[in-house]
RNA sequence: GCCGAAGUGGCGGAACCGGUAGACGCAGUGGACUCAAAAUCCACCGGCCGCAAGACCAUGGGGGUUCGAGUCCCCCCUUCGGCACCA
């Protein structure tokens, strides 16, 4: 009978559902082993990026338990989210209904692929039985202050007269109505992540089972910046403005102080005369879509018509706002220094303001710059300091203003407070209410969860459909017990993704978020495989998280994941497979085609896990041949190889024995370490081909038996994590009854592994000349006897003088000659 | 603009510590089987010169270190990813 997939995948589903193979349970003693792949949004159907993400854990979740450890291996769904609540709003389908209906489609799609998941711990954050306890973190947060309101700037359709997400917005313009987004300020709510910056950035030197690269933008992210504090007193006024400068040292070469447009003081320091001017700069900004203010590199700005004071020189500067100043970091204001920083040039060449080096690394003239010099060098124009190292002056500066009350060294972050509120229907309700007489007041904890009502029209237009809703709306004040009104945003679903991997740990838990014992016994996250597109956001905020919780004594370790892999993007005709392209490969029909395993197993052969993958469905096929070949010499060769067979005695090491344990030690080493899957396939395949090989001279003999059932059960166990299907029907084929994830292991012996003789190149000056195979043990002298008596090596020797000879023990062998 | 990763046959990739470049697979070519085809099996498969033995050139380009460089160092080019007025 020829191999057929689907009659295999389908039998065996069944059976694995049927024993449970999957579930898991702390025990106690012994490994665990947290897999965890990001678990999915449902988007509708799985692609080939999800195959890849889910086959690598897969993969690993499948070879620790069969090396004895405990795995946790769940999935779940990032089931709350814009996508459903579009759907409504384009569709007439509830988003619940919309969101159920994909992850039936895909979990069923999921489970065709044959993933060892617990599916009894599944998670679905879109259930009260899991955002309350959102809720419930939110309320513990804002009893520890971590957890606030503010404005803040939001994308704003006026013509939807609603809120956008940056990713409803298309260059510039609203996603339906394609008229321009503008920004408003709002109130929201927003986690104190900045809190934990430090920490954040400090674990990150612990992190070295993460992608270097990952770490690289998490510390560009984070963005500590040391710099200092300084007071400006504004001329006339009693007020003064506190700018933010990494360069103090050229305090001196200030000729100008710019105010962010939004900055509070901004209508403070202009003047009558400037008013108009001014606001009209402070309107067009405000107007401005946020693409444009982004994209454009202009520098714009206005004078407000007020100076102010160098406090260390004392010269009046004027007071301008600008484009370029953002709010957002530092204090929004800055002192500008043309001479040595670009921005500050480009601004001073456009609005005539003088330029004036006071760090000089050269012989540069103010007035011959055509750029700024951010170098080093020597402080002139700078009074007391003239003369100093720059960076020595720095230090000086600080220490005059800090005694003189006027500044201080200080250290900003250009990570934000992560806002957390969403205008949006399809998410946690924020367990907030207001009440006129006593203001924002939290839901008790006993009132837990908010619910999220049902019965809600959906326009895309005004308000969440939250704000209408009446039942929703209407709450009673926990304070004074008078009416009060509902908050009606809801949370970012990043907050649903921070701890979901706490929740797989005791899913069912009913009295807390999860139950501790369990997630002390499975955490951290041993291995956690998902897209690098999640490197900063999700990835920090999970950490954050866990080091919150902790902070809460809800958790005994403060860092979540301990390996993480970023899988490589699959590619499509040269462009990342991706919705929006409509160039999504979908695994069904190629699953149809070939199998589950043909699939699983090209995804995982075509390049390394990380690196990014171009989808060839010919691979596929050869995957298929692969198992085809495989399923019919196992067939071949079952009844022969039944019943018991003996290792043959005595020193001598069949060359296939030792193929199939160099294949062992291999494949081991590559699942258990480097995961570089693609070379362990690669090393099965020469297995199967040094197998076949065999066979033509295959007469049966007890000798032969036994190496050649070593190799075929070896290989098919071997088999098994990347293509379980098959090889649990070549394991029956091969008298067995068991099921491969449940059996251990092999083993490999390093004695039989070892090569007992070697192929060395022989080398004249660097080029290769011959070859020697000699015993692996062979002395210097022998291998360079053996090696000068190669003809060719010999003719190039011949009337040269040998100044030196290298031997590289099992490689090479290179005379040097002249 | 800044930061990071990568560039190897027709293609995906291999070469883990500097040691025979091209494992394994795909595609292709020739052959066997077949009435024929598919499937399967066998052989070949970087370029160039040569009847051959063999020589030379080849890991994006250019320099360097080394007995020896795909691998290390410097400069440049290209592609991809991240950040993007961060003071």
């Amino acid at each position: 009978m020829a191999y057929d997939p689907h009659a295999i995948e389908t039998r065996f589903q069944k059976h694995w559902q049927e024993a449970g193979v999957a579930r898991m349970e702390e025990k106690g003693g012994g490994g665990k082993f947290y897999c965890l792949e990001m678990f999915m949004y449902p988007s509708g159907k799985i692609h080939m990026g999800h195959v890849r993400n889910y086959t690598i854990g897969d993969v690993v979740a499948r070879f620790r338990k069969m090396r004895g450890e405990n795995v946790l291996h769940p999935m779940g769904f990032d089931a709350f989210g814009m996508p459903a609540e579009n759907a409504a709003i384009k569709g007439h389908t509830h988003p619940k209904a919309w969101t159920d209906a994909n992850i039936a489609t895909m979990k069923g799609q999921l489970q065709r692929l044959g993933f060892l998941y617990d599916w009894e711990r599944e998670v679905r954050t879109c259930e009260p039985e899991y955002y309350r306890w959102n809720q419930w973190f939110f309320l513990k947060m804002f009893e520890r202050g971590l957890c606030y309101k503010a404005k803040r700037a939001v994308n704003w359709c006026p013509d939807c007269a609603t809120v956008l997400a940056n990713e409803q917005v298309e260059s510039g313009a609203c996603w339906r109505c394609h008229n321009p987004v503008v920004t408003r300020e709002m109130d929201q709510w927003f986690l104190r992540i900045t809190d934990y910056a430090q920490e954040l950035l400090d674990g990150l030197d612990h992190l070295t089972d993460w992608p270097p690269e990952v770490v690289t933008m998490q510390r560009n992210w984070i963005g500590r910046s040391e710099g200092a504090l300084v007071d400006f007193p504004v001329a006339g006024q009693e007020r003064k403005i506190r700018i933010f400068t990494t360069r103090l040292d050229t305090i001196y070469g200030a000729t100008c102080l710019v105010l962010a447009p939004e900055h509070p003081e901004a209508e403070a320091v202009t003047t009558r005369e400037r008013r108009t001017e001014v606001e009209a700069f402070r309107a067009q900004v405000r107007s401005q879509s946020t693409h444009d203010r982004t994209t454009s590199r202009d520098k714009v700005g206005v004078f407000t018509g007020s100076y102010a004071l160098n406090p260390f020189s004392g010269e009046a500067v004027p007071i301008y706002l600008a484009n370029f100043v953002l709010m957002e970091y530092g204090t929004g204001a800055i002192m500008s220094v043309p001479a040595h920083d670009q921005r500050d040039f480009e601004f001073a060449k456009a609005y005539d303001l003088p330029i004036r080096i006071v760090v000089q690394s050269g012989s540069l003239k103010s007035e011959d710059l055509t750029e700024a010099v951010a170098a080093d060098g020597i402080m002139e124009n700078s009074g007391p300091y003239d003369g100093m190292a720059n960076r020595e002056a720095l230090k000086a500066m600080a220490e005059e203003a800090r005694k003189r009350g006027m500044g201080e060294l200080t250290v900003t972050y250009r990570l934000k407070d992560w806002g957390i509120s969403r205008q949006r229907y399809w998410g946690t309700p924020i367990p907030m209410v207001t009440c006129d007489a006593c203001g924002t007041v939290p839901v008790p904890e006993s009132e837990l969860p908010v619910l999220l009502p049902m019965d809600v029209t959906f326009t895309g237009k005004g308000e969440s459909p939250l704000a209408g809703h009446g039942g929703f709306l209407s709450a009673v004040c926990p304070k004074c017990g008078g009416r009060a009104r509902r908050e009606t945003d809801t949370m970012d679903t990043f907050v649903d993704s921070s701890w979901y991997f706490l929740r797989y740990c005791s899913p069912k838990e009913t009295e807390a978020p999860f139950d501790r014992s369990a997630v002390r016994y499975w955490n951290p996250i041993d291995f956690y495989i998902g897209g690098i597109e999640h490197a900063t956001m999700h990835l920090i905020y999970c950490r954050f998280f866990t080091m919150v919780l902790r902070d809460l004594g809800l958790l005994d370790f403060g860092e979540p994941v301990k390996r993480l892999m970023c899988q490589g993007m699959v590619i499509k005709d040269g462009a990342k497979m991706s919705k929006s392209l409509g160039n999504l490969v979908e695994p069904d029909e190629m699953i149809g085609k070939y199998g589950a395993d043909s699939v699983r197993l090209n995804i995982l052969f075509l390049s390394p896990p990380w690196d990014r993958l171009d989808w060839k469905e010919a691979g596929a096929e050869g995957a298929y041949r692969f198992l085809n070949r495989i399923y019919a010499t196992v067939e071949e060769l079952a009844g022969d190889l039944a019943g018991p067979v003996e290792e043959p005695a005595g020193p001598e090491v069949d060359a296939l024995r030792r193929k199939t344990h160099q294949t062992l030690a291999k494949v081991t080493a590559e699942l258990s370490d480097r995961l570089k899957i693609n070379t362990a396939i690669a090393s099965l395949m020469e297995l199967t081909n040094a197998l076949q090989g065999y066979l033509p001279a295959y007469r049966g003999t007890p000798a032969q038996r036994f190496v050649v059932k070593e190799a075929v059960e070896s290989l098919v166990r071997m088999l098994s994590p990347f293509c379980p299907h098959a090889a649990d029907a070549l394991w029956e084929l091969l008298g067995h009854r068991e099921f491969l994830v449940d059996t251990g292991w092999p083993c490999f012996d390093p004695v039989i592994a070892r090569e007992e003789e070697v192929t060395m190149a022989v080398q004249v000056n660097g080029k290769v000349r011959g070859q020697v195979r000699v015993p692996s043990e062979a002395s210097d002298e022998e291998v360079l006897r053996v090696a000068r008596a190669i003809e060719k090596v010999f003719a190039q020797l011949e009337g040269k003088t040998v100044i030196k000879e290298l031997v590289v023990p099992k490689r090479i062998v290179n005379f040097v000659v002249r």
